[in-house]
DNA sequence: TCTGGGGTCCTAGGACCC
DNA sequence: TCTGGGGTCCTAGGACCC
């Protein structure tokens, strides 16, 4: 007798996406390592968005400088910009091939992956099947990792590429990450990962086993409780396809120079405000709050941010709020970044209340 | 070796009230 | 004249994700 039908989480994963859809348009490229990023210009400040396989076997890495990535790329290595309106449409078919798997719900993270939430006695076989569905609707793979909910599922995917299928529930979960370091952990950064060194925690079992209440003294009450359900693949299994709507919008630019003047950082502010205004426009959503985020060279982050005396449309007074953030900025130091966001008020209660779905966060 | 651009959400701590 | 303690709300900044 087989098993009796319960509910799982998949995780569908594109493999390499990007550098996948180029291929795709470009057949003659199958084989060679591509790397997709910024504009295409290994010499220009930008990074790798994907690497292709082949490339990734000379070490070229997501999230690694181009510059960097040049120098370790054999010479067939092919550089490409980023083509956002055609990730955008590949990743369509992608979500609407995954919306035609009978009786799952879709729940879409990004671009390139989303959850299923299915029920069934036979998960491993289906994931095949979904495998199966979208190369033939796509002619994309994927990975896919099956879970007891969607920890568990996010984090089963890596150990399926390319290509394939993992499965981690409760019954593998310490086998398969027990002696991992708290950064492989979902939602485990480089900023928590060392503060939980420093409290002598470096493995998922070291962080499982961490009382709760020094996590909580340490990172918040829900924080604290969080990190570890995380390190016991504790976590939520409900998988949710109401539509998304956006928070907030916001634009940023590397320079290929340095911005030395505040005239520079200016007009650059300015620029960017515009974009954005032009997307909360868009929406007809009014922005309650703006944020500047500044990259000083070599590489010093700061965020500073502002509510607006009221929401608006307005865009002299967006814009007033962003200039006046500006003046705070340090006026003897180079600028290598500029980025501008803005919040905008949801659709029905005008603030920030009910902020139901989440995407990026589970 | 030198680091993108698009997002979401949490926490600390001050302001304010009783 | 000098001074409580507790709760809640709000603002600003930062951490993390793909």
């Amino acid at each position: 007798m087989s098993a009796a039908a319960r509910a799982w989480v998949l995780h569908v994963d594109l493999d390499q996406f990007l550098a996948a859809v180029e291929v795709l348009r470009r057949p003659e490229l199958a084989g060679r390592p591509v790397i997709v990023g910024g504009r295409g210009d290994p010499s220009e400040r930008a990074v790798v968005s994907t690497a292709s396989y082949e490339a990734r076997e000379y070490g070229i890495r997501s999230g690694m400088p181009l510059r960097i990535a040049a120098r370790k790329a054999p010479e067939d290595a092919v550089f490409l910009p980023v083509d956002f309106a055609v990730y955008e449409r590949a990743s369509d078919e992608v979500m609407t091939a995954l919306r035609e798997i009978e009786g799952a719900v879709v729940e879409i993270l990004g671009w390139d992956e989303a959850f299923l939430g299915v029920s069934t006695a036979e998960p491993e076989e289906l994931a095949r099947d979904v495998q199966a569905h979208v190369l033939d609707r796509t002619r994309l793979h994927c990975s896919i990792g099956v879970g007891d909910n969607k920890v568990r599922a996010k984090m089963a995917t890596d150990f399926g590429k390319p290509r394939g299928v993992f499965v981690l529930t409760e019954d593998n979960w310490f086998e398969v990450m027990a002696a991992r370091p708290t950064r492989a952990l979902w939602g485990v950064g480089s900023k928590v990962s060392k503060r939980l060194a420093a409290r002598g925690i470096t493995t998922v079992t070291e962080l499982a086993a961490a009382p709760v209440a020094d996590l909580v003294a340490e990172f918040g009450p829900r924080m604290g409780q969080w990190y570890r359900d995380l390190a016991h693949g504790r976590g939520p299994a409900v998988v949710d396809d109401t539509p998304w709507v956006a928070r907030s919008h916001s634009r940023e630019t590397t320079y290929q120079q340095n911005l030395t003047t505040p005239e520079e950082v200016d007009r650059a502010v300015r620029a960017l405000t515009d974009q954005v205004l032009d997307d909360t426009a868009a929406e007809g959503r009014p922005v309650f709050r703006v944020h500047l985020k500044v990259r000083y060279a070599p590489f010093e982050t700061r965020t500073i941010g502002k509510k607006l005396p009221a929401p608006t449309a307005e865009r002299a007074d967006v814009l007033d709020a962003v200039l006046a953030l500006t003046r705070r900025l340090a006026p003897d130091r180079e600028v290598r970044l500029l980025g501008v966001r803005a919040e905008m008020t949801m659709p029905d209660d005008g603030d920030t209340a009910e902020r139901t779905p989440v995407r990026g966060r589970i």
